[in-house]
RNA sequence: GAUCGCUUGGCUCAGCUGGUUAGAGCGUCUCGUUUACAUCGAGAAGGUCGGGGGUUCGAAUCCCUCAGCGAUCACCA
């Protein structure tokens, strides 16, 4: 053995042997533990949050190997509809294409090159991290067989009567051309005008005086005095003097601007809902390219802002701005662009969410699904309870086409499993068009479990269904974890995992968000080349319970390098020192009953941590025992001083058996946690098995 | 406005269902080490556990309150 521990030399040789000895696929008998990875994106290199869910999996799937269990991890790529979208025009834009200049066709065939050009990156950095993941049971969340599974629950939700297609204002990007989700946009804080406009009978105040034209009405609070004679009477609209009704809504702050709104149903989503209360029209005046449409002939075809500044000069002129303020408030955003989203009214498709998590609730207060850290617990019910009815439609061509079809005749839509359909289902009209849309990415996701499982191996899903552990960001928790339980449980009738172990987000050594921007960007292939696998992984455990974000700094990364380095010279002094005979004398001394003691006692906490899921407790109990314990206190004891005729040093009479026994049981401990460097120890110990399919210490 | 958190030595964090002198890593200081490892060893300094109140034989831990900080969601006409 060197005198010091090169990861280089060793790492990717030994996870090469590991994988060419099947020593990832499930084995043996009893109750399984499974682990479905949470699909980085397929065409993303990783980040150092991947490698965070990579250190907590390995862990426990190691940890549960050893102790006999049939453990699976199974490991995929996801096809991150709109994020790989808008990567892909975002290299469109720099050869200076747009995806308008190709047909729907011919784009997702560029994309899906794209992706499979990528492909891999992301499966040899899990690799090098030494995630023990069953690779035979790998997944793409485009493969056939799983959008396959994702058409037939569509279908089945069709036929439950719980997707239903609704005009619904949606949060639409003019220009990524697709509506959003509740969870996709972002917000931004700014400065704007508040106009008062005269509306006859009332004044109201508006930031958005274009679309005074979509107007339908003007609400007033049920709690005013100052307008109460008005309700049921009429006001009119600036510019083009239309009436419109005076209603009265309890959605009106009757403290804001003058109190009066007006209502525009088509371009706010209160005003929406006010409209659909009152059993108003939608009058659309802003279409998809976010150009006017449908106003006084002179602001057609303007964009939304030139046509703010024209009507608002025109009000000026006609006398009718009664004043302008400022004010300060947050609109919504983009989440992907940054620009500003326009509220449209648009036709998508939709899920009824309410039984669904009416049963995920239940679910989880019977303790089917728990949670380990309870404050995630209460944040999964808090969602699950205001959960609004789930937008799945989107308008982009990456990702599941939606198996829903037209009737050109009727106009009415027929669901499959998939196939198409020869006639229409209402009128049996023969031509009919299928919908453009794609199915949000996360419908598809949040059948990841089951549609793993029920397309890997023949009695897979049998047999790791329902699986044990979902591992993921809590920034996800509702946009997946919650969705995979609703989904889980309506597709199987049990829940797709037993146990939900969010983890926090790795920060900067200061604790602060990582971000490009910031220029604090951690690369977990760069840190595992320079300190070693094992050292990352440590590092990512070390100091902080899963649950909480941690701080990451190199030098504590470069702190498990010399613990790994600390463990090679253990083993080297063991090894040097090794006996002929291995049998322990049952005359051993106190120091030796002592080291002993301590290595049972250290052995029930590791266990007993990781079966709490505090990895880092058990991390440090490991780190303790080998450094402070075994290494400062035992070896030092049983070290006889410098023998120079032998020129070397040697131990103490009966020594040995110990010595070797407490290593190989810490090897063993210590293997989930470094798993590299543990098992080329193993290897030159003189091993002829693996430690990664070696057994748990008895506890 | 709603929900969920956080506040422990210079820094980053543990401290599980309340129970001996509150711990770790890094950092700092002193000393040592040709002989497993300088990727080392021995030792030291450093904490009114955010403030206040309460429950208890006993509180970093439970309850109330105040202050500061953060995350997510909603609203913002």
């Amino acid at each position: 053995m060197d005198p010091q521990y090169n990861h280089e030399k060793f790492e990717s040789n030994i996870y090469k042997e590991w994988e060419k000895s099947g020593a990832f696929a499930p084995t043996g008998n009893g109750k399984p533990f499974t682990i479905i990875m949470p699909p980085p994106n397929a065409n993303d290199p990783l980040h150092i949050g991947h490698a965070r869910f990579v250190a907590i999996e390995d862990v426990l799937v190691r940890y549960h190997r050893m102790k006999g269990e049939p453990t699976l991890w199974l490991p995929g790529s996801d096809h991150a509809g709109i994020e790989t979208q808008f990567v892909f025009e975002k290299k469109l834009s720099k050869d200076g294409k747009s995806r308008f200049d190709y047909d729907r066709e011919t784009l997702y065939k560029m994309i899906w090159d794209y992706v499979q050009d990528n492909t891999g990156v992301m499966e040899s950095q899990l690799k090098k991290l030494g995630a023990s993941c069953d690779w035979s049971r790998f997944k793409f969340t485009l493969d056939p067989e799983i959008v396959k599974v994702v058409y037939g629950i569509f279908k089945k939700l069709y036929d439950d009567g719980l997707i239903y297609r609704g005009e619904r204002i949606v949060n639409y990007c003019p220009r990524c051309g697709t509506a959003y989700s509740q969870l996709e946009m972002d917000s931004v804080e700014r400065d704007d005008n508040l106009y008062y406009l005269d509306y006859g009978t009332v004044t109201i105040a508006t930031t958005r005086p274009e679309t005074i034209f979509a107007d339908v009405a003007v609400a007033v609070s049920p709690k005013s005095k100052k307008y109460a004679n008005l309700v049921g009477k009429t006001a009119k609209i600036p510019l083009i003097n239309r009436t419109v009704p005076v209603i009265a809504d309890n959605l009106v702050d009757n403290e804001f601007g003058t109190g009066a709104l007006k209502i525009t149903p088509a371009h706010d989503a209160t005003d929406f809902e006010i409209g659909q209360a009152h059993k108003l029209p939608l009058i659309s005046v802003i279409d998809e390219k976010g150009r006017m449409t449908g106003t006084p002939e002179k602001y057609i075809g303007m964009k939304v802002l030139e046509a703010r500044e024209e009507v608002v000069k025109n009000l000026e002129g006609a006398g009718l701005l009664v004043k302008t303020e400022k004010i300060h408030h947050t609109v919504s955003t983009c989440y992907r662009d940054h620009g500003l989203l326009e509220p449209t009214v648009s036709k998508q498709w939709f899920v009824k969410v309410d039984s669904l998590a009416k049963n995920s609730l239940k679910a989880i207060a019977s303790k089917k699904v728990n949670f380990p850290a309870d404050k995630y617990r209460k944040i999964a019910v808090n969602w699950l309870k205001n959960l609004k009815d789930w937008n799945i439609s989107r308008q982009i061509v990456w990702g599941m086409r939606i198996p829903a079809w037209r009737c050109q005749k009727c106009m009415e839509w027929t669901i499959t499993d998939g196939s198409t359909p020869e006639k229409c289902s209402s009128c049996k009209h023969t031509t009919l068009t299928q919908d453009e849309d794609r199915f949000d990415t996360w419908f598809s996701s949040g059948q990841w479990p089951f549609a793993t499982l029920q397309t890997t191996k023949e009695g897979d899903f049998e047999k790791f269904y329902p699986t044990t552990v979902m591992n993921t960001g809590y920034d996800i928790l509702p946009i997946w974890v919650v969705r995979m339980l609703m989904l889980g449980i309506y597709a199987t009738g049990k829940v797709p995992f037993e146990t939900v172990l969010l983890h926090g987000l790795v920060r900067d050594k200061d604790g602060l968000k990582i971000s490009k921007s910031k220029g604090n960007v951690i690369n977990p292939i760069e840190m595992t080349e320079k300190y070693g696998a094992d050292a990352l992984r440590m590092g990512l455990l070390w100091g902080g319970l899963v649950e909480n974000d941690i701080a990451l700094s190199e030098e504590k990364i470069n702190g498990q390098r010399k613990f790994a380095n600390k463990v090679w010279n253990v083993a080297r002094f063991v090894t040097q020192n090794k006996s002929a005979n291995l049998q322990m004398s049952k005359s051993i001394n106190e120091d030796d009953k002592w080291i002993l003691e301590e290595l049972k006692k250290t052995t029930h906490e590791v266990t007993k941590s990781l079966d709490e899921y505090r990895l880092n407790e058990a991390a440090k109990e490991i780190y303790e025992f080998i450094w402070n314990k075994f290494a400062d206190i035992y070896i030092e004891k049983v070290k006889l001083p410098y023998n120079k005729e032998q020129n070397k040093i040697s131990v103490r009479e009966g020594a040995g058996p110990v010595l070797y026994h407490i290593l190989d049981s810490t090897l063993r401990l210590l293997h989930p946690f470094m798993p590299f460097v543990t098992e080329q120890i193993w290897k030159e110990m003189g091993n002829k098995d693996f430690l990664i399919t070696s057994s748990w210490p008895a506890h």
